[in-house]
RNA sequence: GACCCUAUCGUCCAGCGGUUAGGACACCGCCCUUUCACGGCGGUGACACGGGUUCGAAUCCCGUUAGGGUCGCCA
């Protein structure tokens, strides 16, 4: 943290966290980084009637689960607080009262407007470019309100003074902000303030092109919380929405994005959210990463859903050998379930296929007898005993290896099968087998 | 309606005056294979349109069209 770069993530709280606003956080996370600047995070709940506690919450959650610590805001302090708008009333009515002082405002219907001072205005946007606005005509551009009859403030006056007080040098936030900003930059000026460099990022709209709400699909931070995606996954994927590395790829280290990480390479045109593709990205992640990240991005989903797997030393290697089938966190409870209980279930239809034919059942006798008798017991021998059971017995080794699957499992599909059985150990295995040739006897 | 932003495969990106227009997701084949995945190989598929500028435009300029945004006593 040694340069002079302050940005800040100014969020509303309204229950929940946007992926549009998670992205707005995190290029505003990774500019800090990337400048070895400072983040911080402000909470804009200058309306009463939301609930602010809860929906609050939904933002540290979501913030902290994609790892985007702030520098400073709550929790954290800094020198710049408080870093609720709610509870700053005395530095807005100082800022109110030094506009009021130089007659920049007028009273209209109990409300308070600042007096624009009709002209053009330039804005070198760091993303977008020069443009300027002309705000000569009042008709196109009425007088902004910054105060309430009832003392309220509102959004245009406090953001400014906000980021004024708080020092920020760069202020990177949504596209449906930037017709707003001549009118930021008049209130700069206005108060004697030097404006900040302003970037404005595309917004993040569904793939037919329509604004994301809330109830869109994957909208909501939450949603992929509660879904179980990797969250370094997530933020790969929004990276690219917008940003790239120039060089085609795409599963790219979050330390190398920081140092690659520039607005002036931000793309100027709005991005569609692609489901799949974020699928995809954290199909790869949850393949590629350690036993050990899985093991703990994978454990709050098997406690809450009560799956008895005794202990980390037997469920590490359960775990190991369905990470690479697993798309999603919140599937790993039913992957695993069968494991740590002996009343597991059988899949009706592979039941019918594979073990209510002529001869199965004995299949599974006879190689029982030949695991019972075997010394070794790895998935390399549990192979190999298998094939040479099929072998001696005129069997194909998919008439065999179909039946044990669904035997030792209840499933049709599921891990590599022999060392989901090497897992199992023998007793379990054989047990199974046993078992279940005579449940369908 | 006014103003602002944008415009390359269905989607996300690369390209920044001369390329067989490249990669990824998705989709379709084939291969691998004990299931399901992973993986490998191949394929379908785009420069919105019209004018310029230039020896030469996806690349530069203008217009049209389309999409998005803003125009609140919401943020």
């Amino acid at each position: 943290m040694n340069s002079n770069v302050r940005v800040r993530f100014a969020p509303s709280p309204t229950g929940y966290l946007h992926v549009g606003g998670a992205r707005t956080a995190l290029f505003n996370w990774l500019y800090a980084r990337h400048t070895g600047g400072t983040f911080i995070l402000r909470i804009e709940d200058t309306d009463k009637a939301r609930n602010t506690a809860e929906a609050t919450q939904a933002i540290y959650d979501g913030l902290k689960w994609l790892g985007l610590g702030w520098d400073e805001g709550p929790f954290k302090g800094g020198d710049c607080g408080p870093y609720f708008q709610s509870e700053r009333e005395e530095i807005y009515l100082r800022y109110f009262n030094q506009l009021k002082d130089a007659g920049h405002l007028y009273e209209h219907g109990g409300a308070w407007r600042f007096r624009s001072p009709r002209e053009m205005v330039a804005l070198d946007d760091l993303v977008c470019g020069h443009i300027e606005f002309d705000l000569t005509n009042p008709e196109t551009h009425p007088d902004i309100t910054i105060r309430r009859p009832d003392g309220g403030w509102i959004f245009h006056f406090v953001n400014v003074v906000d980021d004024i007080e708080m020092g920020m040098t760069h202020v990177i936030r949504g596209e449906d902000h930037l017709s707003n900003t001549p009118k930021h930059i008049e209130l700069y000026k206005a108060l004697g303030a030097k404006p900040p460099q302003f970037a404005h990022i595309p917004l993040i709209l569904n793939r037919d092109g329509s604004k994301m709400s809330k109830r869109d699909q994957g909208a909501a931070i939450g949603g992929y919380m509660e879904l179980g995606y990797a969250p370094e996954a997530v933020v790969n994927y929004l990276c690219l929405l917008g940003w790239s590395p120039k060089d085609n790829r795409e599963i790219i280290d979050i330390k190398e994005i920081i140092e690659l990480f520039d607005l002036p390479k931000i793309n100027h045109s709005n991005a569609a959210f692609d489901l799949d593709k974020c699928n995809w990205m954290n199909t790869q992640y949850l393949l590629h990463m350690s036993p050990e990240r899985f093991f703990e991005l994978s454990l709050p989903f098997i406690q809450k859903a009560g799956i008895p797997y005794g202990t980390e030393a037997a469920l590490k290697p359960v775990l190991a050998i369905i990470q690479e089938k697993t798309k999603l966190l919140s599937e790993v409870p039913d992957r695993i379930s069968f494991f740590f209980t002996e009343d597991y279930a059988f899949e009706e239809e592979a039941v019918e296929k594979a073990l209510k034919v002529p001869g199965a059942l004995e299949k599974l006798t006879i190689l029982a007898d030949r695991y019972e008798a075997s010394e070794a017991w790895t998935a390399e021998s549990v192979e190999a005993t298998l094939k040479a059971t099929a072998a001696e017995m005129g069997w194909k080794n998919k008439e065999l290896i179909h039946p044990t699957r669904i035997a030792v499992s209840g499933r049709s599909v599921g891990p590599s099968l022999y060392h989901m059985m090497e897992v199992l150990g023998k007793e379990r295995t054989v047990a199974r087998l046993r078992k279940t040739a005579e449940k369908f006897a």
